[in-house]
DNA sequence: ATCCGTGCAAAGTCTTTGCAAATTA
DNA sequence: TAATTTGCAAAGACTTTGCACGGAT
């Protein structure tokens, strides 16, 4: 769902990056900035083993664990958050150039629906504020079935009673 | 924040567990059942490893591979459902004599504090409706500071600048 | 010159799976 | 009896870590 990056704020994100680095003295070494460069350019959501992959397929050379070693980094300086669906896998997206926004999982095809609200902001502001609770951030999965999968019959199941239950939540 | 459950409302967990195995052509195992009470006997956020734990400090015998095969028709059934915090690791909780709710979880002293909110759904419906998205379930993480640890100076932290990025989301 | 970071492979953690023996309906 | 389930251990998926060499400031 988020648009292709301008070149300026391409920059700016190398900015944040750098002094974030900086200012914990970490360096900024090439395979951050081909990490940096690679998840900004990715549009959708993403995956280590994916970044892994793709940075691979451009001809570059980074070992999984640095993979792993600088999410964390990206994570911390904002440039990248991590999301969650059913699963136990971690997937991230980068927040450039995108406003904060949750996610509607269908069930059954796995569709994303991204979406934003301001009003939910709000709630879950005023649902803090009682516990004293500082909301800093948030996650809010829709799990359903998106429109196609809710008219459509089942396609691999016969009854309403699957021979196996899913694991999904 | 889930109370003891009555014996009533243990009897019909057990009865809806049953049916659902039943319609599925599965078995009522001896190691389900105590997987079924162990974990309405839990009143907090359990995971895999800890069930394990318990059941066989209750003297009881299962293997891990039981917990694990047994957790999804736990979850299948309504009676367990998952919950995730920052981490990778699986999580559940039942959902027996509790009203749906969701979680603010402190950043630093991970605490959880659980809430329930009706606007909360409505807006999920709400926000659902326009994408003719048919919303079943949601999971609706806060996270931020707990009232004691934003008032407390950081105890692990000399300035603002962490050594190492911390790796939560 | 001094740390920090990388790559590699090994180790770790949580979860799933294959198979023979045991249990359930 | 016929089929599912269990236990065990091995395999699997994803992530983290130790260490020696290479690289950034």
């Amino acid at each position: 769902m988020s648009r292709t990056l301008t070149d300026d704020e391409i920059a700016t994100a190398e900015t944040i990056f750098r002094e974030y680095l900086r200012a914990r003295a970490l360096k900024y070494t090439r395979e951050r900035q081909l990490m940096l460069h690679e998840v900004l350019h990715n549009p959708d959501h993403f995956e280590a083993e994916q970044l892994l992959i793709n940075l691979r397929q451009s001809g570059r050379r980074i070992a999984k664990a640095t993979i792993y070693r600088t999410l964390p980094l990206l994570v911390g300086c904002g440039i990248i958050r991590q999301v969650r669906f059913g699963d136990n896998l971690a997937r991230y997206e980068h927040t450039f150039g995108q406003s904060p926004h949750d996610h509607m999982v269908c069930r059954r095809c796995h569709r994303i629906i991204e979406f934003a609200s301001d009003d939910l902001i709000r709630l879950r502001n005023a649902l803090a504020a009682p516990h004293r609770f500082h909301a800093l951030s948030h996650r809010f999965e829709i799990s359903g079935l998106c429109e196609a999968c809710a008219k459509a019959p089942p396609p691999q199941e016969r009854s309403n009673i699957p021979s196996k239950p899913n694991n999904e939540s």
